[in-house]
DNA sequence: CGCATACTTGACGTCATTCAAACCGTGTGG
DNA sequence: CCACACGGTTTGAATGACGTCAAGTATGCG
């Protein structure tokens, strides 16, 4: 299947985005698109065939499995977000769908291809590289000295952040896209404490669960609140 | 202070290796070095013209404080190391020297212009970037999960590595760049915790301290052993 | 010599984990 | 249609690892 940049939502916001049109013309030939349903994997860690990939839409999750079997999730990818580790010679991390979602994938060697021949694009993935690291260093402030109510406060925040269009204001209702396991993985608690602090949370009025994943933000600045207080 | 690239040691290593002696010599007309005591800042969180750097010696500390004025290490940064938000209007966080460093400084419009220039700069950024955002995980992964026990076990194997010139094999003695309250706080510990679990690897026969900052392994197969190991 | 700064050590408290059991929504088969 | 099993989730009680508070010990500098 070939890739259909014109509709593509994320054309704006993608890295692919500052290349010309010819460029990315002659980028897409060299892609695909492809879907993943929840759970699937785009690659492992250790593939040393590992694809790149901008997704498209849905949601995935970088992490890694330590030598006792146990997942560590480090980080989420969200829609025009750009996977792929061009340098190293196998992933490092698994990259795995939490969601139904769409990526527009091209083997290593292509975009290492087009790198070269498109220093936009290089630019381009080096300013999303930064903005990874970025996001990444939060996460680490966060799971580094933050209390388990503060980091859960601090990502619900943010959650509803991400679901919204608008950067002012949150959505006020939206679906965790990661499961209970998920979440305390990422903020390095234990499902029971997640469970408890989000009861608490409800209890005091600033969220609302309806079901087993929906999330409303009842008091937004409350959230806010709580995520700029440093553990005691 | 105009640049000797000529003798700069690490110039086979850093970023700007991969220009020409042209471009190289072009770009350092640009620069100046620099050279931080212990606890000099090159720029702070805030600051809109945030100089860009690569690290030529020395060690430094990527940091930020939190709403409540408490320190929150993110990174460290080593030889060769580029420091700069090339993107960003302003720094994200603070960068300090740990130890009398040395630097080799540009303004962030210079770094710019260099990156449109020399597209093997921008590709070389890229690769330092995803370098960097994969050591930021890894401190994610070992601060989200590991004990504190591990995390000393891991950290201590780490400088052990770095302070090494052989890739194989650690040095087997070293002086800690950080104080204890800095190892601490970049792995989301408290000192007392820290000055306790060196005092147990030292007990178990692990490593052996000399003076405040000195480091003797001297069961470095224990250290990898303890990073290996989970959080129960 | 004396103060300052960093580090160590001990006693105690707390927050998150652990272990265990119950709960709930969903799909399956009788 | 209901019984049942199963994955994800919630809740409770007890334990434990790390944090806090508070002394006490180097080490270095004026």
């Amino acid at each position: 299947m070939s890739l259909a940049c014109a509709s593509c939502p994320v054309r704006d916001s993608a890295a692919c985005s500052v290349l010309t049109e010819e460029e990315r013309e002659a980028l897409s030939a060299a892609g695909r698109t492809r879907v993943l349903k929840r759970g699937e994997m785009l690659f492992a860690a250790g593939d040393e065939d590992a694809a790149c990939a901008t997704l498209v839409s849905g949601a995935l999750k970088v992490s890694t499995v330590d030598a006792d079997g146990n997942e560590n999730i480090l980080a989420l990818v969200h829609p025009a977000g750009f996977i792929g580790e061009l340098f190293a010679p196998f992933a490092h991390h698994d990259v795995t769908a939490l969601t139904e979602s769409t990526l527009c994938t091209f083997a290593k060697v292509d975009i290492q291809r087009a790198v070269d021949e498109y220093p936009a694009l290089a630019k381009a993935l080096l300013r999303r590289s930064q903005e990874d690291l970025h996001a990444t260093r939060s996460l680490l402030e966060l799971t580094a000295h933050a209390s388990a109510e503060t980091r859960l406060a601090s990502v619900l925040h943010d959650f509803g952040q991400a679901a919204s269009q608008s950067p002012c204001h949150p959505a006020k209702h939206f679906d965790l896209p990661l499961t209970r396991g998920e979440l305390a993985n990422m903020l390095g608690l234990t499902i029971e404490t997640v469970s408890r602090k989000l009861g608490e949370l409800e209890e005091a009025g600033a969220i609302l669960r309806t079901g087993k994943r929906g999330i409303e933000l009842v008091d937004p600045a409350h959230l806010q609140a709580l995520s700029a207080r440093k553990v005691v």
